[in-house]
DNA sequence: AAACTGACTAATA
DNA sequence: CTATTAGCCAGTT
């Protein structure tokens, strides 16, 4: 049953689960996707996404924590604004520590549906 | 149907 | 830290 989405679709859903406040790497969004390593065609999704899509692409950054974004010139600004309005910060480089804002799949319901212990 | 494109990652030097 | 190399694949023209 999941054949009909195209791999964007898949992506598009990853990225839609993602919390506020949270951020996600490309490679991460692909693992979580059932893509494995492909990465960059996470990237690619999100630049061929179509005008009114309610995906918060915002959250979607590179391995580095930087804002990878090359399309519009006001994307990489508007993304920055958009995290930082979620609690999200940058550091003096301007990227995002990972090591904190990185979102962990699976700890975002902790026991829901599952009984604890 | 073939060529072109591109929001990446990781490893190596 | 930067530069380079290699791997990756779906969508668009």
């Amino acid at each position: 049953m999941e054949a009909p989405t195209s791999v964007y679709a898949r992506i598009f859903t990853v990225i839609a689960m993602i919390p506020e406040g949270r951020v996600a790497t490309y490679g991460q969004i692909a693992a979580l996707a059932g893509i494995g390593r492909r990465a960059r065609q996470v990237g690619y999704a999100l630049a061929s996404l179509p005008d009114g899509h309610e995906v918060p692409w915002h959250r979607v950054i590179n391995a580095k924590g930087e804002i990878s974004i090359r399309a519009r010139t006001d994307g990489h600004e508007t993304q920055r604004t958009l995290l930082e309005d979620e609690g999200v910060t940058f550091d003096v480089a301007g990227r995002v520590e990972l090591s904190r804002f990185r979102w962990q799949p699976g700890f975002e319901v902790p026991a829901a549906g599952e009984a604890a212990s």
